[in-house]
DNA sequence: ACTCCTTTCGTACACCGTACGAATTACCGT
DNA sequence: ACGGTAATTCGTACGGTGTACGAAAGGAGT
């Protein structure tokens, strides 16, 4: 009979018992190894390590790497907030909706690529996908106007903050992102001559990336905006 | 001393030279190797054996697989005709040449997300960008309107293509498109009491792709005619 | 305590990009 | 024709990848 040991509990390994494994846990992980990483960087074994779990676990829940991807994406189209549009103009409506998108893509870096690249039929895509109908619908389109109006906007979006991230590069290291910056903006000037009408206006010092976007979406809203005019 | 061996031609094993790895033999091949395995199955390996080559050969002429990838894409965005454009109004042109690069977007499925996610700085992708600027500079835009436009445009293309390509999706088995359609319209009348406008408008049975991207790109067209018309 | 079902995960396989260095080939001055 | 040198080919190896399979562990109900 084992005599009772003092402060057992000291000598004892901590019987912490991880949490449990789930859908969600593992979403909200790869959203992280995902910022972090980027999706060249997402494994099935980095992953299950920042969960603490044997690689082979996850597949409990999630069919294949591309599971994965398809739940981060959603969850980080979650993040794109679709409240406070009561009471605005259309336009105004219209534009804050794309503005957060921009937001939210260039917080999560890998999103307009795999948002682009995938069927978007998760929960947070879809209602955030009836906001935008519903706001152009009551600005009067509708029908193939309609879906064309949401798709340009969209894909707007998505080829903007695509191109951001692209030039904004790996901003983590700003001396890589102003060499390559740099060096583009030489090869570009090498080409000079050739290239008149692109050496004049595709300076890529200017990154004022804030105004541009704003500019290439009135771009947008106006043409939408003339589409409204003849009622046909 | 051997003796003269008749027809010994016949008997050695035809000295056929490979012909020597050039940047430009790997460079087709890896465009029609992503034509057929896409993205994920492009490989260093894949592509040496399609030229009958050693893998390490390849990186004689190449720094790394993203080195191949670019040089593709520059292949393929040169495969966009950027010549009968003397005479059209700017407005037919800019279509014109936006049509054509979506069907080269087609033929090249691989094509928009590689465009839309590393610098296009290739001698192809370059001209076109001339082109492209020159034409709306002819028609009255200029500063960072013209960037905007050239912007808003570039990217509507390249998502609608993006976009197109998944849901055509591996159009080379129709059935297996014809299902992907089929539950994704399921899983959208299964949503359909929570998101009314996107039920009611978001028809996947529409495959009417050459007018959809007509009418989106109508709504660039006419919102850069907007711009046009207030002199500023 | 025994059963049964869910969840965990170790191992293994085929494949990947590419560093390194040896082997081969091509070319050129003599 | 020959030797030397530089360019080109590529075999091998290392550390990574996704995931199939089946064994082990855990938990719940009786």
């Amino acid at each position: 009979m084992p005599r009772p040991r003092p402060s057992a509990i000291w000598l004892r390994e901590e019987p912490v018992r991880k949490p449990r494994l789930s859908r969600e846990r593992i979403t909200r992980a790869a959203v992280e190894l995902l910022d972090v990483e980027g999706v060249e960087g997402l494994s099935m074994r980095r992953l299950a390590a920042r969960l603490d779990a044997g690689t082979m676990s996850l597949y409990q829940y999630v069919g294949s790497r591309e599971d994965v991807l398809d739940l981060a994406t959603d969850e980080a189209v979650a993040e794109i907030a679709i409240d406070d549009v009561e009471g605005l103009p259309w336009r105004a409506a219209v534009g804050q909706q794309m503005g957060r998108g921009r937001q939210v893509m260039l917080r999560h870096p890998w999103l307009p690529t795999l948002m682009s690249t995938r069927p978007l039929l998760g929960p947070h895509a879809l209602a955030r996908s009836e906001l935008v109908y519903a706001l152009l619908r009551g600005a009067g389109l509708d029908g193939a106007r309609l879906t064309a109006a949401v798709g340009a906007l969209t894909y707007y979006v998505q080829g903007y903050a695509a191109m951001e991230n692209t030039w904004r590069g790996l901003r983590h290291e700003p001396a890589a992102e102003a060499d390559l910056r740099r060096r583009a903006q030489e090869h570009l000037d090498r080409a000079a001559e050739r290239h008149p009408t692109l050496a004049r206006h595709a300076d890529l010092g200017n990154d004022d990336f804030d105004a541009s976007f704003q500019l290439g979406l009135d771009v947008l809203l106006d043409g939408i905006e003339a589409q409204l005019g003849p009622r046909s």
